[in-house]
RNA sequence: GGGGGCAUGGCGGAAUCGGUAGACGCAGCGGACUUAAAAUCCGCAGGCUGCAAGGCUGUGGGGGUUCAAGUCCCCCUGCCCCCA
């Protein structure tokens, strides 16, 4: 006889690959059988390197995606690419490479890559935003927003990199509010930037958050706090000339605490606040200039940060309190912040904590208005009192509380035309300007008789120009290029000036998965019908890092998108699964800060620095190139096969869970594909195979080892559609699952009459399916088993198979396990107590005495109370 | 400072509705096979105690509800995330 085949994932991956490929096995079905599912993954940035996060999140979007084929449904399950961004454009000023071309070679690269998982997707499908055929359609949608009157431009605040005299992202100026780059101090502009409206929607993306049950509950609680909905009102401040006279200006402050009003010793704006200029009387002004600069060099970040110090500078100027008459001074502060609510606040030191420590600062009045309900005037050693209580001092609205109070005060503001109840909201409106080159162009036209110009649509895409010098110096490349700024006006046929300002990249990737449904379509970005029949998507799967932004993006688009009347739906996704981090394990000196890579590491057991001898701390963090703790793919599938990698990831920990890499768990993984492997091959030599079909078992004649394999068989079908039903999936139970199988069949398969063998086998392979799908594939080949495993039906527990005659049944005595009895599986509750209560362990434990109680559960226990 | 989450063997993790804690795997130990090793197969395994049967104890700490608590309630400690 010759030695069986060995289980070489090296020699069967690739070539199952292919055929799936020419079998076109993971087209998408237009239309046909089975209800559709969309299975989407967030799509990746195409660096060039597949890292093991990647992989993490693809695989469980496939195994989700191959399930439900075998289930009978129509399965979308597209990838794409993320593909604008600095990376690239980084590459162009470093090493002068042309950023398309470097990118499409990342794309080339990662695709190939991706395809070495064995994942199930249509690559038909697939796209690419920085394709002109792709972004062509973001200018269009672009214009829609437009048209809607929900893009804008208005001056705002930009990084400035005075050494590079260029623009810089927030990502690109690090904690201290240096330039990546130059390391020069970043400066703050004011720039004319592009804006989308998204605040006009706030409402909706709040309340809409409640149909999302398939999501986590943490990104529902994050992005509620980011919009950070707040009632409260805005009050007018009357502006006063230095004569105390009411100019017919007002300052109009946004604050939750109306009912505090009469507690206000100042009125603050933000140093940006449009009219400081205007309101600094002329002694104040070199003083204000001052500080306004130095605030400019702040960050948000250290400005509102409540242990920093408080500074500002008065104006000069007085306002009235319109609820008390009392003249207050008018003051800038690093604290107030511009671009919130009006850009001003009025100052109430009793009772809020950053007022508190300005007015101490600064020596102004601290002037209690609320005391705690049922309570005397309190003092204020620790700081602000900043709960509801009663109000004092306050005229006419003495002895209300808190809440009475700022509704009757904004019901007087009203009355006599100083403010109105008022909601804001902490989300601003999305700032979409880029003054990059990579990226998409927005596509407007500025005319000097006309205004803004949209680019007509027949005229889309508006191109980037390939010819371009990158200094990474000056304006954007291509604010740089004269001959593609000049062009004619649509309007007026008059020379006029492109935008030269790209679009952030969170456009691009706020529809994207809206083109997989139509991707080729050259008539509009998606077609209604394709639109509706494939989204909203049934599970996305990603990173949590995308909780806010991204996934408020895209829902926003969606809900601007249905308002235009190009899909029909409220929200994009109905299930999100956030995939937990892949971490390495990773060694650092704890007195050098050194991160070592492991294959410096000699002694795993006793690590030390291979130079100094110290012993290093040991921890799992995130696999980064500087920690030297990353895990190449790549590397692992050329060792172990596309299937262990799989396996593992997905055995390793719950999905959401951070998952750390181990090799000796990998190694185990492998084990366990390679005793399946002998499994199939034993049976082999038998003579054994799925050709025939599935014979019919005499449920009557099975001896004791066959009915507890197919206990074992119907029971891993139960356990594992549990495991993977929608919303809990939990693939590591439900590979746990198919160990478990395999064990019982290693026990009983060889005794096993053929019928229930066949089942057996039949059964492990299509549950393996799509964890490991070459080897499965491969093994119901090698078993005759006719087409592929992949083109069968999911199978279906036969619960009479489950049914045992005996069941064990745990006494307890007092809530205590004192023993265990095997009792008929269909015994009533008299029954069992019955036996329980004649059992040794009752006899032992209750000394003749009859139990004061007795507790049964069925098919459970039978608790004993003396 | 506010909001949310988590804490189970040496390790990763299981455990429907409160009902046998530690499934499955890794590492470990013992045995078989082998000249030997690797691979493979079989077995053991929370801790303490006992020759054994067994007993006691045990899900970060403390209290509570219950016949019964990893699971529910209150307090505390530690770690993580988000917003400040």
């Amino acid at each position: 006889m010759s030695e069986p085949a060995r289980y070489r994932p090296q020699a069967i991956e690739q070539p199952w690959q292919r055929r799936w490929q020419e079998e076109e096995r993971h087209h998408t079905p237009e239309s046909g059988e089975g209800e559709p599912y969309y299975a989407l993954s967030m799509f990746p940035y195409p660096s060039g390197n597949l890292h093991m996060g990647h992989v993490r999140n693809y695989v469980i979007t496939d195994v989700i995606a191959r399930v439900q084929r075998m289930r009978g449904r129509r399965v979308l399950h597209p990838m794409g690419w993320d593909a604008f961004g600095l990376p690239a454009e980084n590459a162009a000023i470093e090493r002068g490479v042309d950023p398309g071309a470097w990118t499409d070679r990342n794309i080339a690269a990662m695709r190939s890559q991706l395809q070495r998982l064995g994942l199930s997707i249509d690559w038909k499908r697939e796209v690419a935003t920085c394709h002109a055929d792709y972004y062509r359609w973001t200018q269009w949608l672009f214009l829609q927003f437009l048209e809607a009157g929900l893009a804008y431009r208005r001056e705002a605040t930009v990084n400035w990199d005075p050494v590079d005299q260029t623009v810089l992202a927030n990502e690109q100026v690090d904690g201290e509010g240096r330039s990546w780059r130059s390391g020069a101090l970043v400066e703050k502009r004011q720039l004319r930037q592009w804006f989308l409206k998204i605040t006009a929607y706030a409402d909706q993306l709040l309340d809409d958050l409640d149909q999302l049950q398939g999501w986590p509950e943490r990104v529902r609680t994050m992005q509620a706090n980011w919009i950070g909905r707040s009632s409260g009102a805005e009050l007018r401040f009357p502006v006063l000339t230095a004569a105390g006279e009411p100019t017919g200006e007002t300052i109009p402050v946004f604050t939750t605490r109306a009912d505090t009003i009469h507690g206000a010793s100042y009125v603050v704006l933000a140093p940006e606040h449009p009219r400081v200029a205007a309101l600094t009387t002329p002694e104040h002004q070199v003083s204000v200039e001052a500080f306004c600069d130095l605030v400019s060099r702040q960050s948000e970040q250290e400005r509102i940060a409540e242990d920093r110090p408080k500074r500002g500078v008065p104006l000069g100027t007085s306002v009235r309190n319109p609820a008390s008459g009392e003249v207050l001074p008018l003051w800038i502060a690093d604290y107030v912040l511009a671009e919130y609510g009006t850009g001003a606040v009025m100052g109430v030191p009793a009772h809020d904590q950053r007022d508190f420590v300005f007015a101490r600062q600064y020596e102004l009045p601290v002037r209690q208005v609320i005391i705690p309900e049922g309570s005397d005037e309190h003092a204020f050693e620790g700081g602000a009192w900043t709960e509801p209580g009663v109000l004092i001092h306050s005229g006419p609205f003495d002895g209300l509380t808190s809440a009475a109070a700022r509704k009757a005060i904004a019901a007087a503001a009203a009355e006599q035309g100083w403010g109105e109840e008022r909601i804001q909201y902490r989300l601003r409106d999305w700032l979409i300007s880029r003054q990059r080159y990579w990226g998409c162009p927005i596509p407007v036209i500025h005319c000097d008789a006309c205004g803004v110009v949209p680019v007509p649509a027949e005229q889309l895409p508006v191109e980037l120009p390939r010819d371009v010098a990158f200094s990474g110096k000056g304006a954007s490349p291509l604010a740089q290029l004269e001959s593609w700024v000049n062009v004619t006006c649509p309007c007026c046929g008059k020379q006029a000036r492109r935008e030269t300002d790209t679009m952030d990249t969170f456009m691009c990737s706020s529809w994207y998965f809206l083109r997989y449904s139509d991707p080729t379509s050259t008539t509009l970005p998606f077609g209604r019908a394709a639109v509706d029949s494939w989204l909203p998507v049934n599970q996305y799967v990603g990173g949590i890092e995308h909780a806010i932004l991204h996934l408020l993006y895209a829902r926003f688009f969606t809900k601007v998108l249905r308002d235009r009347n190009l899909l029909g739906f409220d929200e994009p996704f109905s299930r999100l699964l956030t995939q937990g981090m892949v971490q390495g394990i990773t060694y650092k000196n704890p007195h050098t800060g050194r991160y070592i890579a492991p294959t410096e590491v000699s002694d795993p057991c006793d690590p030390r620095d291979p130079v100094t001898g110290e012993v290093l701390e040991v921890f799992y963090e995130k696999m980064s190139k500087s920690k030297h703790n990353g895990v190449d793919p790549a590397v692992v599938i050329d060792r172990y096969g596309a299937d262990t990698a799989r396996m593992f990831i997905l055995f390793k920990a719950p999905p959401e869970k951070d998952l750390e890499w181990d090799d000796a768990d990998v190694e185990g993984q492998f084990r366990f594909l390679q005793r399946l492997w002998r499994l199939v091959e034993g049976v082999l030599a038998q003579g054994i195979s799925l050709a025939a079909g599935s014979p019919a078992i005499d449920p009557a004649a099975l001896s004791e080892g066959e009915r507890e394999l197919r206990r074992a068989v119907h029971g891993a079908i139960t356990a594992i559609d549990d495991d993977l039903s929608d919303g809990h999936y939990q693939f590591n139970t439900a590979v746990s699952e198919l160990m478990k199988l395999s064990n019982a069949m290693a026990a009983h398969l060889e005794a096993a009459s053929q019928p229930v063998a066949l089942e057996a086998l039949r059964t492990l392979l299509l549950l393996l399916a799509p964890f490991a799908p070459h080897l499965a594939e491969e093994l119901w080949h090698r078993l005759s088993g006719g087409g592929s495993v992949h083109g069968q039906r999911w199978p279906v527990a036969d619960a009479t198979a489950l049914v045992q005659d005996t069941v064990p049944l745990v006494i307890q005595v007092k809530g205590k396990v004192r023993g265990q009895l095997d009792v008929p599986a269909d015994a009533d509750r008299a029954t069992l107590e019955k036996l329980a209560l004649a059992s040794e362990v009752a006899a032992r434990w209750l000394e003749g005495r009859a139990p004061s109680r007795v507790i049964v559960v069925p098919g459970k226990l039978v608790n004993l109370v003396p």
